[in-house]
DNA sequence: ATTTTACAAATTTTT
DNA sequence: TTTGTAAAAT
């Protein structure tokens, strides 16, 4: 036993002699508000790891009073099992470890009586949240088209994030006047009513789990002091993308012992659009006393090409904290930018590229990702990857839980653990068919807000609320309804998890339903169902073997509303090539990045053009996207792509001309637009859309979209050619690159005038210095600046 | 009450 | 392109 003990010790203080100065510093200085700046790469991870246990085995800090918020479920986990197996597991497993969402929602369950919740009360998701909504606009007579749920929802979500209640809005003036001067002057009322609904029905949606948590913690007093005096040590990671709600908790409950430790890097903040504010970590300083800020520069991941593109691009954001990323490693191959025809061009291209690097040099496909910034570029990825049989996987997207199948089960199972939830009643009341419908429902849901209860009770107790003025036969359907939801209530109280969602999905009707529809997406729903039925069994498995693990089926239910899909990954996904959103990539690395996509108005999105805060935002993503790659990276765009159903034309992205043109290799392969792009005659094609390269004859591509998908081509080529002469410019724009010579004065889009001091490369990869009249001297790459000629 | 049909809208990112 | 909603028909 001894020497177990003494052997973990020599262990901690081995790991520590592998750190380099900076992060031991972060790593041993335990006391006290500490801010750690992390560049990319630089081993944020293994401070926070080390650090917890140093506390534990150096420190001697019980697990118990240590608190680390996570921004992921699946990071929370990693991190477990790497404390597990330096201080063990045993000792691991009490730590205070997870989401902000899912740590709040354990305190929330354990004190919900003080809000008024009950314990198990449902969380609803985005989805669930949105329909509530939607109905309490119909409800109200509001035109929908004035009221759109997606705003209002948004709304609603920023009010929360905020901390403002209904009561607070309504007393709030200002808050009043701005939203009636968008021409939504009852959204007090609605956010009044939503709130009520969700009290009603027993939920929270995902942004209560702070704000109820935020309450509870300023309303007593001695909740407050008890989680204050539990979490003795407290760290934050991504603080950079925490919110004001998640920002005053952590403070508050920081405030008696003060040893608190952030990390971040602003440089990597991309969730400001979900509210998240990057002045927490900016004003770090100024929010705590004596805070001991270190820095982690030296990146360990990258080479230096990608470190000094990625450095040379987030430069060009004004507001970020003072530090500088480098690193040791080789310089690496230069980063590839690569022009395309089309979509279905890029991605050939990108499955191509994979296809050669893993057949000529060995590298295998779990080595590169493809990275995208909407979730809709990934189908012609997809496509490609699978015509050339390359083996991948999507990450993200619609996520398992988010299936309607799925969710129609888990709203019987809702329905069952938390009966006054109105969303899964909603939900499932007339699903299968029950022949209870919209008319029936609107006298329910009048009771039911006349009353002030939720609509289970209504039903529960029909010969009580004679008021409804239900028809006979439609009362039988509904006390049938009932009855069968109370069965599985009392079931619940004996049977095993897995017995009881079997049954429920059995005898609710679902199965049969779902057996019935015999075409391949029917029989795919039926297996989710099957699936969704295996992770109980395997959860209540996994929970048995835990002391005080909750092996029933609520137990279960309070997992699955946090979780995502990638939290579940079955390693069976080795030799897989990755595509994600940037999003989803965040802390990830992988030795060879393609990021596809790289046009105006969709990286950076059109959403985000307008103002400077959010065009730094998507440079940002565009940064943190860049330095996923540890070895090389791949930036692709097409000239034209399909949005909306219809064939657009773009133009490259902004941000490639930001990057230091030194790390770059503009690969602008010989290609004719007319007749196709590579060489890839070799692979079916397989696409419905009728390729640019086939010959008219083959099998009668629709007749309106030919005159669309010349056309616009040739209209765009010119205006690509301008900037970005491919090979074969013989119609040149406006100014021909070839014509600049030494001394010329010339005329760029945002520099302004000046004039040609040095000329130097050849071809495609010429550059000239520029003296500029007004910002000083600049090397630009001919192809990108887009000159004009300016006489005298 | 339910099915069919037509038409519009949507795509930024997610705990 | 797909998805959802509203109106119309059964």
């Amino acid at each position: 036993m001894s020497t177990l003990r003494l052997q973990k010790n020599t262990c901690v203080q081995d790991y520590i002699k592998q750190l380099n100065p900076s992060q031991r510093e972060a790593v041993v200085n335990t006391e006290g508000p500490v801010m750690v700046i992390a560049g990319a790469g630089s081993g944020k991870t293994r401070v926070l790891t080390y650090r917890i246990a140093y506390l534990m085995d150096e420190k001697k800090v019980d697990p118990f009073n240590i608190l680390s918020l996570t921004f992921t479920n699946k990071a929370a986990k990693e991190m477990k099992e790497r404390i597990g197996k330096i201080v063990g597991g045993n000792e691991a497993k009490n730590l205070w470890m997870g989401t902000f969402h899912s740590v709040f929602a354990k305190i929330l369950r354990f004190e919900a009586d003080k809000l008024g919740f009950p314990s198990n009360f449902t969380i609803y998701d985005a989805e669930d949240a949105r329909k509530v909504i939607a109905n309490v606009i119909k409800e109200k007579n509001l035109d929908k088209e004035v009221y759109k749920v997606k705003s209002v929802a948004s709304r609603i979500s920023s009010f929360k994030n905020a901390l403002i209640t209904p009561k607070e809005y309504l007393r709030s003036p200002e808050l009043q006047e701005n939203d009636a001067a968008a021409r939504m002057p009852m959204m007090g009322d609605i956010y009044r009513a939503y709130a009520e609904r969700c009290f009603r029905s027993g939920a929270m949606d995902f942004d209560d789990l702070l704000l109820y948590t935020f309450i509870l913690l300023r309303k007593f007093p001695d909740v407050l002091a008890k989680y204050q005096d539990r979490f003795r040590y407290i760290m934050v990671d991504e603080y950079q993308d925490t919110n004001h709600a998640q920002y005053l908790i952590v403070k508050s409950l920081a405030n008696r012992y003060g040893n608190i430790c952030v990390v971040g890097d602003d440089a990597q903040s991309i969730y400001a659009f979900r509210g998240a504010n990057i002045r927490n970590i900016l004003n770090y300083q100024r929010d705590y006393e004596d805070v001991r800020v270190f820095k982690l520069e030296q990146n360990y991941r990258s080479t230096k090409t990608i470190v000094g593109a990625a450095n040379s691009l987030i430069k060009k954001n004004k507001e970020q904290l003072d530090k500088n990323v480098w690193t040791d490693n080789s310089d690496g191959e230069q980063i590839v930018i690569n022009k395309t025809v089309s979509d279905t061009d890029e991605a050939s291209y990108v499955a191509r590229t994979i296809f050669e690097k893993n057949m000529q040099e060995h590298i295998p496909f779990s080595d590169f990702a493809i990275l995208y910034r909407t979730n809709a570029q990934s189908r012609a990825m997809e496509e490609s990857f699978r015509r050339r049989n390359i083996p991948y996987r999507i990450y993200g997207g619609l996520s398992f839980y988010q299936r309607k199948e799925v969710k129609d089960l888990l709203a019987y199972v809702r329905l069952t653990i938390n009966s006054n939830d109105e969303e899964a009643f909603r939900r499932v009341i007339n699903y299968p068919k029950r022949g209870i419908g919209d008319t029936t429902l609107e006298k329910i849901t009048v009771a039911a807000n006349a009353n002030g209860v939720s609509v289970w009770e209504i039903c529960s107790n029909l010969g009580y609320y004679q008021s409804v003025g239900l028809n006979k036969p439609t009362t039988v359907k509904i006390q049938d309804f009932v009855t069968k939801i109370q069965s599985f209530k009392a079931l619940a109280k004996e049977a095993e998890a897995f017995d009881l969602a079997t049954h429920i999905a059995k005898t609710s009707g679902l199965l049969r339903e779902l057996s019935q529809d015999k075409t391949p997406e029917g029989i795919s729903r039926t297996e989710n169902i099957q699936e969704l039925l295996n992770s109980v069994k395997e959860f209540t498995e996994n929970q048995k073997e835990i002391e005080d693990g909750n092996p029933s089926l609520s137990g279960f239910m309070e997992d699955v509303a946090l979780l995502t899909d990638s939290d579940n990954t079955t390693d069976e996904d080795n030799e897989k090539v990755s595509l994600m959103t940037i999003h989803l990539a965040k802390g990830l690395e992988f030795p060879i990045v393609f990021i596809v996509g790289m046009e105006e108005s969709l990286f950076p999105s059109m959403m985000a053009m307008s103002s400077r805060a959010d065009l730094e935002e998507e440079r940002r993503l565009f940064y943190v996207a860049l330095t996923r790659a540890e070895k090389e990276a791949y930036l692709t765009y097409a000239q034209m792509r399909y949005r909306w159903g219809k064939l657009i034309d773009c133009e490259p992205s902004r941000f490639l001309q930001e990057i230091d043109e030194s790390f770059l290799n503009i690969n602008t392969p010989d290609f004719s637009p007319f007749t196709g792009a590579y060489g890839d005659s070799d692979e079916p094609s397989a696409s419905r859309r009728p390729s640019p390269r086939r010959a008219p004859t083959s099998s009668a591509p629709s007749r309106s979209r030919q005159p669309q998908r010349t056309m616009p081509q040739r209209k765009n080529l010119r205006k690509i050619e301008s900037s970005l002469p491919s090979a074969n410019s013989d119609s040149v724009a406006d100014t021909n690159p070839s014509d600049i010579n030494v001394g010329d004065r010339v005329k760029h889009q945002r520099f302004g005038h000046g004039k040609i001091k040095e000329m130097e490369g050849a071809g495609p990869n010429k550059k000239a210095v520029i003296q500029f009249d007004n910002v000083g001297e600049k090397k630009l790459l001919l192809k990108f600046a887009k000159l004009e000629k300016v006489s005298g």
